[in-house]
RNA sequence: GCGUCGGUACUCAAGUGGUCAACGAGGGGAGACUGUAAAUCUCCUGACUUCGGUCUUCGAAAGUUCGAAUCUUUCCCGGCGCACCA
């Protein structure tokens, strides 16, 4: 791929909306270095696959030789931001946020040269902000910006609070850009107005406003937009093994989309796993490439084929899968459990045996279905629905 | 500050004196089926239980009552309206 290509791909592989096309791809063309701004919110540490598309986006620039301009939302996420959710963010503590972004940078590492990124935090210009500043920033922005956003007016509709100290939020983040001189900002649709306003407050420090380029946000394990707090995430620091089998967990309509958001195989290979699809091809086995793919973006290829192979001879050849929890103990067996934490409660423990969820592996591969609850625990494989496996020994 | 409406389980949201461990939806668990931990269908989803029951829960506390998530009082928290306003 010639750069030029490699230019275009970055300018529509997964994205969105540009602000500014013509301006972005000008700038990108004109072989000066760039400054590209990414915000991280510090609020949860782990890096999901629909933020890592940002961040291979990052790469992709980063590869071209720009320079990858991290600002860690250290105060912003004391404030709370408010693009997305319904509800108020909490206000992190300043402890939990320098917790948070502890793993951040391991798990970014996996995609981008940390070496060569630029960091900062936002507190070093956003402390020091006096309130006649603020005020004068504040200057640029009309009430009705806020009120017409539609998270903010949804939640007015129905009646819920917004506090003031949320509306700062767009202004502390538009000054990032003032502060750190970004030529461009990347981030998800759901930071349009965020970014936004880093133009409006750029034009008024009579700096050139930056470009924005924003990404698809992708659905996740059910079906909703994946974000940390629906727990519906697929992360990076998960394992291997658990990566693999949440991808395998996605409905089948998103195969296409996640081979072009969430890997970096080339563009004809989105569109061979469409056409194959298409041709009413298992969509198992389609989806059993895609897994293979993503986990070895961040295990490497041989870890994502144990992983496949994990994955096929637990689901489908309904194998035990190794390195199942060991428990020593006597006693009931529905009270090992729990004491455990394998199951929640006794009244938990009833229920799956009464499901007949409850089993115990015999030799050569037969189940015996338990039936008493108050069984005592002999050594074994026991088999708690179709997941839960646990050695009693 | 005054008035008014509201605070229900993981989330949303019914219930407005007994039939309430509390409708429904989402989420979660299980079973069936399958093409997979997909989709679909069915069941379950406070805890303890000798399976007879027992105990704890509806913002908090106190009270009325044979009996309260439901009524009263006080307090805490939120919305809205009005007032006040540098």
């Amino acid at each position: 791929m010639t750069n030029d290509e490699k230019i275009e791909e970055i300018l529509t592989r997964g994205v969105a909306e540009v602000i500014h096309l013509d301006t972005l791809r000008a700038k990108l063309l004109s072989g000066k270095k760039l400054r590209i701004k990414f915000g991280i919110d510090p609020t949860s540490p782990n890096i999901h696959l629909g933020r890592a598309t940002a961040i291979w986006k990052l790469r992709d620039l980063q590869d071209l030789g720009h320079t990858i301009v991290f600002i860690i939302g250290d105060f912003t996420g004391i404030i709370g931001d408010t693009s997305d959710k319904e509800s108020e963010r909490p206000m992190l503590s300043r402890e939990t946020v320098e917790e948070n972004l502890a793993t951040y940078f391991e798990q970014a590492g996996k995609i981008l040269d940390m070496e060569k990124v630029e960091k900062h935090r936002n507190t070093e210009w956003l402390e020091p902000l006096t309130y006649s500043e603020i005020t004068e920033h504040a200057e640029v922005f009309s009430l009705s910006d806020f009120i017409s956003r539609e998270n903010i007016k949804v939640r007015l509709d129905k009646g819920l609070r917004v506090s003031l100290r949320e509306l700062l939020y767009p202004l502390m983040q538009g000054y990032d850009s003032v502060a750190v001189n970004a030529d461009i900002e990347i981030g998800g649709t759901d930071q349009k107005f965020n970014m936004l306003s880093g133009r409006k407050l750029q034009e008024h420090f009579k700096k050139e406003p930056q470009s924005i380029l924003m990404l698809d946000i992708i659905e996740g394990l059910d079906g909703r937009k994946m974000s940390s707090s629906w727990g519906n995430t697929i992360n990076l620091a998960d394992t291997a093994n658990d990566m693999f089998g949440k991808v395998m967990s996605l409905r089948d309509e998103l195969i296409v989309k996640y081979f072009i958001n969430a890997t970096r195989v080339p563009l004809s290979k989105a569109d061979e796993a469409e056409a194959s699809l298409g041709r009413g091809e298992n969509p198992r086995d389609v989806k059993l490439q895609l897994a293979e793919e993503i986990v070895s973006m961040y295990y490497g290829k041989d870890e994502a084929k144990r992983a496949r192979e994990a994955f096929l001879s637990t689901f489908q050849k309904k194998e035990i899968p190794e390195g199942i929890e060991e428990i020593k103990g006597e006693g009931k067996l529905g009270e090992l459990l729990k004491a455990k934490e394998i199951v929640s409660s006794m009244t938990d423990w009833r229920r799956l045996v009464e499901e007949g969820a409850v089993k115990r592996l015999i030799e050569g591969g037969e189940e015996e279905k338990i039936t008493d609850d108050t069984i005592l625990a002999t050594p074994g494989v026991y088999k708690i629905g179709k997941r839960r496996f646990v050695k009693i020994i």
